[in-house]
DNA sequence: TGTACATCAGTGAACGCGCGTTCACTGATGTAC
DNA sequence: TGTACATCAGTGAACGCGCGTTCACTGATGTAC
């Protein structure tokens, strides 16, 4: 194929590569001309395909919730576990996705999307995995558990996995000689959350 | 006191307005110029205090762990309290911490500045930081316990604090009325991560 | 199958702006005698 | 106590740079007939 005029799909170059981006840590540099230069073609081309650098975050953030709200999935739907062991098993997944994707994961929750009334899309995703993590961990309650104590346990489970993934990503855990080990080790105290 | 040609205390005002833009989440405007101009005080003023942002932002990281580890040290030093009493004081005051000091937490486990060879001192704070939690967990745990098992446990530990602190900090957990009984709640509660 | 035309996607020059950084300068402050 | 001088801290003009954004343009692609 001769090196065509057209890019081919540059919407789709364009939202890699800032994810790219993002995984190097180099958020500081991302903006329409950095970009252009990066998949050599003009200044202007960009703009045929994103508004503002905001729209094409969140379109990358879109994108980084269905991926892992998939990964989410294949768990919560295998009904070969047992509740408990659903539950650590999701655990295992949300912490693998993050360091898997840690460029993905950081994004999507980023504080600027959280603004009310605003990229609606991305709050919506984010419910929806929350949705299935609450659901999750219901399961393990007694039957009577109040609402508040199911969201209660749900949060507190959140915050540990989110807090081991943001720890392990950014390589603040160096002392863990085999992460997978550990991460399982971690999922398994879990459980004991929500003895109550 | 008649307006003096000198500012005073550049450096000092040069951190507060730091802190203050991380706090309100103005991180992308952060700049030598930006700076000088909310102190009213010429564009190059700042050169005379700190030679890079860079190096700003890490005396602030280090106000901050000083502040950090003050607070901490309250409860670790009190020997009032029995060692499980203590573990779950510990985790309280870090997340109140948190929540009370958003932009200098967020400061603190930036990233950047845990690049090797780079900001030792900021490094160093971290890891005292961390030595006062792993002690604090160790105590609790029997006491031929492996150090590899109290590594473990500091480790999760820290990361259900971490991960409650980002959540709560970020507005993430907005259901939650109580934020002190919920953060109480949660800290008995990584007490039984303790109980192997 | 061929042609005419509309639309799409990328070009390249230009604008105004804010940034970091340098430099010779000067007013303010501190100190030696 | 007063004076002379060194040093300190802030000034303001200037440089070069990269950014976002606009605009008239044109080559490439798709489609109607």
């Amino acid at each position: 194929m001769p090196k065509s005029y057209h890019h081919g799909d540059l919407r789709a170059a364009l939202l890699e590569a800032t994810l790219a981006m993002i995984a190097s840590d180099e958020t500081h540099l991302i903006g329409f001309r950095e970009l252009a230069r990066r998949l050599d073609v003009s200044r202007s081309a960009p703009y045929r395909h994103f508004e503002s650098i905001e729209l094409l975050l969140s379109a990358v953030a879109e994108d980084g919730y269905q991926k892992f709200i998939e990964r989410l999935e294949v768990v919560t739907g295998n009904p070969a576990l047992s509740n408990r062991e659903r539950f650590m098993e999701l655990g295992i997944a949300y912490i693998n996705f993050a360091i898997d994707n840690p460029a993905h994961y950081r994004l999507l929750f980023d504080q600027r999307f959280f603004e009310e009334g605003k990229f609606e899309g991305v709050q919506h995703s984010a419910a929806k995995a929350f949705g299935l993590l609450l659901e999750t961990s219901s399961n393990c309650l007694a039957e009577d558990a109040s609402p508040q104590v199911k969201a209660n346990v749900a949060h507190l489970a959140w915050s540990c996995v989110h807090g081991l993934s943001s720890l392990l990503m950014n390589g603040q855990l160096k002392h863990v000689k085999d992460r997978q080990k550990f991460i399982r080790y971690s999922c398994e105290k879990l459980l004991l959350l929500g003895d109550i």
